[in-house]
DNA sequence: AGCCAAAATGAATAACTATTCATATTAGCT
DNA sequence: AGCTAATATGAATAGTTATTCATTTTGGCT
């Protein structure tokens, strides 16, 4: 057996543990039975439990990184550039429940205890946000007032929010399509009217 | 000294203790030795510490929600209205950052381990906003595509991710009048410029 | 088959801490 | 001052669990 093969069922097996119980109520040996592995293996292959959840996510994370700069690439329009992001974060839902719900609920609050992981990753994927609003300005479609450091921030946490809807709503109200488009339009448009002139 | 003296000097030092360390890395000991009481005090006034973080919740976003309601009250323009819970939505870190910080980053995952608890009055928080995008439609003002049901969320979610922030960031390179601005402007006028006929 | 290093095991260790409860203190009352 | 109920104390309990490590198993090699 490779031993990346072992690796990824333990990661795989946090995953589905940390979204059940989350990261603090998680036992290792709950990860150690779900990865089918002896709970001292854990140890060869991880320094300890938050090294676990770390890890995990800057491999997730990387992944998802790649995914969606190669979707953009094929496309010039900010516009749809955006759209694209948003669809795809919110997608990762459909596939990916548990993985989203970790990345969602725990490493959130990863930096509290664990003060000297900069998640340097995290800050990579919301700026592929920023690079699109910049983009938009530069081609003078979007509006200059605004700035991209602190939409970048409004956009994911828009999307975030709606993530947790699915996460937590059993029974979810709008489709995966729908919200991509509403949050789209409401970002790219705004709630008011166009005045008329 | 009054019962509920002791009850909100528990309720304070929780919020202190809470914030810094996490929900699960906190000790009751802890929260007694923030409070000036004895450990098993608290068992006097809340009965686990589970029941700490519920019950301070409820006490806190309960005065902001009349906090908020009565700003509100006194303006008729939907923009406005948006403008004021955003901004208050935004003050609440200037005076109160732990409370803050304990309301987002605890409370937001106490629905994995307390799966009984159904958190109302975070509902009627949010629901203040798809009030507000209602009334603004009513006077056709605001959009009638964009779904008040979604934007609620979509709105919450950047407000709550510009919190977040002002917590985990040390040098927050913008002021709340700046982020309050700029998240309304993003919301009521969007990223297009205005089209041109 | 026999050898050996690498990989895996899981019982034992070594804390850690929420909660309890027997005891002590306080405060209101006569 | 003396009494009593309410309040407060904090040491002891009881249970939990991350991590270690002596031992076993595996798999590649000759």
């Amino acid at each position: 057996m490779r031993v990346s093969d072992k690796h990824s069922k333990i990661t795989q097996a946090a995953v589905k543990v940390f979204a059940k119980k989350g990261f603090f109520n998680a036992r290792i040996s709950d990860i150690a039975k779900e990865a089918k592995v002896a709970d001292g293996t854990i140890y060869l292959y991880f320094n300890n439990k938050y090294d676990i959840l770390i890890s995990l996510f800057e491999d997730e994370i990387g992944k998802i990184i790649l995914q969606v700069k190669l979707l953009l690439e094929k496309e010039d329009d900010p516009c749809k550039k955006l759209h694209i992001f948003a669809k795809h974060h919110l997608l990762l839902l459909e596939g990916k429940k548990d993985l989203a719900e970790v990345l969602q609920m725990e490493l959130r609050q990863s930096n509290k205890f664990m003060k000297e992981y900069r998640n340097t990753k995290f800050i990579e994927y919301i700026d592929i946000i920023s690079t699109i609003i910049h983009q938009g300005q530069d081609m003078g479609i979007f509006n200059r007032d605004i700035s991209p450091g602190i939409a970048k921030r409004a956009i994911f946490g828009a999307l975030d929010e709606m993530s947790r809807l699915w996460v937590l709503d059993d029974d979810p109200h709008y489709t995966i399509e729908q919200t991509a488009n509403q949050v789209c339009s409401l970002f790219l448009s705004g709630l008011k009217k166009p005045s008329i002139h």
